[in-house]
Order: C-alpha cells, then structure tokens, then sequence
DNA sequence: CGCCAGGGCTAGC
DNA sequence: GCTAGCCATGGC
C-alpha cells in the first residue's frame, strides 16, 4: 500500500538510535513491530508499505512513527533561538516513535553502558530463542517476546544471551511484571514526574532510561533523557556542562516539548554533524 | 593494552 | 546529597 507523509525522513526516524529492531535491505526497510513485520520504503512524501499481516497497516504505521503528530506545528510554537532553528531544520522530518513498552522497557535496560549494535545483538537473540516466528518473504523474522514467553527466563539464559551485568535486573523486571507488581498500562494514567518515580524504583532503571522509555513508548514529550551526545551539543551552543545546569535550562525554554526539542538536538549531533 | 558505548548501583563521605 | 569505582561485552 501507499501512504502519503510530510515532514517525514524515514531514515533517520528509524536509525536515529530510538528503535534496534531493524534491518535495512537495498534501498528499504524491514521492521518489526509488536505482532508483524513490515517492509517500509521512502520515495519522497510517498511510503511504500507490505507486511506480514496488512490488517489496520496504515492505523499501525501511523502509530508507530507517531504521524498524527503535526511536529513542525509544535516546534513553531515554542519560542527559539536561531541555533536551534537551524538544528531543527536540518534535522526535520525525524520523528519520536511509539515503541513497544515491554519492548522498550527491555531494550533500555539493556542500553546501558552498551553501544547501540551491541544492544541491537542482545534485543535479537532475546526475539531469536523466545519469540513467536513469523514468515514474510520466505524468510523467518522473531518477534519481540511477550511477557508470557519470557516469565520463566532464567538469569543463566540471559547471560547466555550476553546481557552481561545487566542480566540481573531484566530478570527483576520480568519477574515484577509478571506478578504485575510492575504494570506498564498503569503509567498512562499518571503524572510524567510520577511515571518516572515508577520507573526508577525498578533495578537498572535511573533517570536516563525511565526518560527514555517514557519518551519513546509513551509519547511523553516533556521528559528527556540527557547523554554524552546531548551534554556535547549543550556545552558547544550554551557554554552548559552540568547536567543540572542543562535540565534547568532545558525545563525552562522548551517546558512541556522539552523532550522532542532535545531529540532534535541529540539527532543533530549523534547522527548529521 | 587502553578507551568507549543512548548508565546505574553501591559504598563511602 | 554527592562522587568514585565497579560492572560484562564488543569494537576500535
């Protein structure tokens, strides 16, 4: 099917380091979402979409790359600077996704200390021994795991899929989920500054991550995590080093879009620079 | 060999 | 409340 966008680069909203369960193949896209695979491709304002299972695609990939968001909208409504114009600008069309909150909460875990194709590697062979098969193309892809099929995991096999020291607290998590001593729908309904409380209470979740899964899975546009990437870029145009300093900074000029403007800014400087 | 990767936990002040 | 050292793994 087709699907007519604007103020959408494919590319960097799937590479820009948000999302690890990707392949690129040519010149498109294989993506797996919570219950299908997805071979996506970007000609201009045009996405050329097939899947494993068509069914409410458009509603889906909507979704997913959150385009019932006008952002171009949103960003000229806050009041800012040239620089960051300019950053904006170059980096339009990136999108904040709407990942998976197991999913994201899992991968994010994982994600520290770790490099992003490491993290690629270890979500992988999680999806590769535990999740549900699903062909497309005569080839099989694996699924993120559900909860049910990962509940009974063992730390030994996580470490076996090179989890390494985090290893502990992705069983923890499991384990408090599945009890639903942990539950991820309850997040919707509180404050941002509540969620994050929830969050960081878990093992190997600190600000950075609960920021990010937030952000990432929850549309939680006024959090944002804050990493080398975004310190480099806020020291570069503001003369900012701590990290107070900037999420002081950062609260007041950006207030309730303070995330996405810091993903333009991480963006920018991860990714074009 | 060292350092770093979308960090967080813990012990010790 | 703050910081230093530690943590598994892989790439360079």
């Amino acid at each position: 099917m087709k699907l007519y966008v604007k103020d959408f680069n494919l590319k960097e909203s799937i590479e820009s380091g948000q999302f690890f369960r990707y392949e690129k193949i040519d010149d498109y896209y294989i993506v797996i979402l919570k219950d299908r695979v997805v071979k996506i491709k970007q000609e201009s304002n045009i996405l050329l979409i097939d899947s494993s299972n068509n069914d409410d695609i458009e509603k889906i990939i909507i979704n997913f790359f959150s385009l019932d968001i006008d952002f171009n909208n949103i960003t000229n409504s806050i009041n800012l600077d040239n620089k960051i114009k300019t950053i904006i600008e170059s980096s339009k069309g990136y999108r904040i996704l709407r990942m998976e909150k197991l999913e994201t909460v899992i991968s994010y875990i994982i994600s520290a200390n770790n490099s992003v194709e490491n993290i690629k590697r270890c979500v992988n062979r999680l999806s590769d021994k535990y999740g549900t098969k699903v062909l497309f193309d005569n080839k099989e892809y694996s699924l993120f795991p559900n909860i049910n099929q990962i509940k009974d995991i063992s730390i030994d096999e996580l470490i076996d899929m090179k989890l390494g020291f985090r290893a502990k607290y992705v069983k923890s998590i499991i384990e408090n989920i599945n009890s639903n001593k942990l539950n991820l729908e309850s997040i919707n309904n509180m404050s941002s500054y509540d969620a994050l409380d929830y969050l960081m209470k878990e093992k190997g979740i600190g600000l950075k991550v609960a920021s990010c899964i937030l952000l990432f899975s929850y549309s939680r546009y006024d959090v944002f995590p804050i990493d080398v990437w975004v310190k480099k870029i806020m020291n570069e145009l503001y003369n900012l080093e701590k990290e107070k300093d900037i999420k002081n900074f950062v609260e007041q000029n950006y207030k309730e879009y303070s995330g996405l403007i810091v993903q333009y800014l991480f963006n920018y400087k991860r990714n074009i620079k």
